[in-house]
DNA sequence: ACAAATTTAGACAGGCTTGTCTAATTCGTC
DNA sequence: GACGAATTAGACAAGCCTGTCTAAATTTGT
């Protein structure tokens, strides 16, 4: 009798646990030397495998690599999908709250190294593989962006913000949060703690300058975002 | 005696055209190859010129690589200069004058040949030579970014708007002019004339919003957003 | 402890690429 | 038209990589 809890077809666990080592070396490694200067053999050192067990699990080198996007496409909404779950519904410090939102993202689902290597392989081999990254396009930010959005929605429902078209809004909040990251970015780099928190800083304060609403809060007097606390 | 008017060692004139022809080849593709995808057949027959000419100019692969991407540094780094020297200094119409900046910013630096071409060498193949994309970082973002915020400090200072740090506005600007496009250059795509107007019309009217001198003097009763207009 | 499945090291053919070389050809200039 | 420089096509060795195959060693479940 097995024990297996999994309906998965594969009998042992070491075999998993292989699988997963080989999927994080040959990520690492295309991200690195890109698909076509990748060798099977660099992989398989760096999964600490032999280079046979990578063909038994992937067939050959263009199933990994596809195996390696779909993989991680995957890893990176789930964290995108976590984070969106932490926005600021009910903000204490608007402020604050969509600051730590912005690093919180950034730190989960950008700068993590699913998030880097993702984005280095859709830049790197995106025109390569059209239908591959036209689904990640669909999985991923077709499906991401509108969550996002509607977070915004709500809290500008709520009183907390001006907004028009909470698409675009969405789309400004992020990239003014990572306004001062791009260089970093285009080279493949990590951006320091500190960077991070200042692009944030400097992002959200900007954004609620534009849609952070006004005197319309005050003038009333009693409704402010302080009262929500 | 030569009627040659440059200093150049070279000869003829042919020989020129040639280079220049292998130059753009191997731009095209190293961007659509990767470095170690390329191969030097490729860039022979798409230049229209034999693999040993290439040779004969350029020495090996990796030197014709590097060649590229200086060339390429600077000619962008030229169109870069000359659209910041069209910034609207002395705007009749602030938004509408904006956001043309940042369309043609768009078509002249980013969206043309040269700017995708650059962009994405750089996204690719930065961390393999990291003292020639560094190179990269002094002459392009290092010397743009300054220019491009020493004209938004003088628009502040000339009273049409209210910017704090000159050097984050900068960034900001153009980041929300570039909102919308993230996706479409994450795959390398070229997005459409109305996409890059739609993009640079709502990135600089939320710019506006957040830098835009206000109702300070109007604070009294009609503060609107409609107002601005 | 045993049997089945998996992994391993290593060898291997086939294909492709780089960079060199040579001999013939073309180009630009006088 | 003639000269010299540049270009061309093609062959070539050397190296690397993929994907397959084998036989031995190891792991896994019972």
């Amino acid at each position: 009798m097995k024990l297996n809890v999994s309906p998965d077809i594969f009998p042992p666990r070491g075999h998993e646990a292989k699988r997963m080592s080989i999927v994080d070396a040959a990520a690492s490694v295309f991200c690195r030397e890109s698909f076509a200067g990748a060798n099977i053999d660099m992989i398989a050192a760096e999964a600490g495998v032999s280079r046979q067990t990578i063909y038994n699990h992937h067939g050959d080198k263009e199933k990994l690599f596809i195996a390696i996007v779909r993989d991680l496409t995957e890893r990176c909404n789930a964290s995108i999908f976590a984070t969106i779950s932490t926005f600021p519904d009910q903000p204490k410090d608007l402020e604050a709250d969509l600051i730590a939102f912005a690093v919180r993202m950034n730190h989960n689902c950008i700068c993590n190294r699913d998030g880097k290597f993702l984005r280095k392989l859709i830049q790197t081999e995106g025109g390569r593989y059209p239908e591959l990254f036209a689904e990640w396009r669909e999985e991923g930010p077709g499906r991401t962006w509108p969550a996002i959005a509607a977070r915004f929605a709500r809290l500008a429902h709520a009183g907390f913000l001006d907004i028009d078209d909470p698409d675009v809004a969405a789309r400004q909040f992020m990239a003014l949060a990572n306004a001062e990251l791009q260089t970093t970015f285009m080279l493949g780099g990590t951006p320091t703690e500190d960077e991070v928190v200042q692009s944030a800083t400097n992002g959200v304060r900007t954004f609620l300058r534009a849609f952070g609403k006004r005197q319309h809060v005050v003038r009333a007097s009693k409704q402010g975002v302080l009262a929500s606390a």
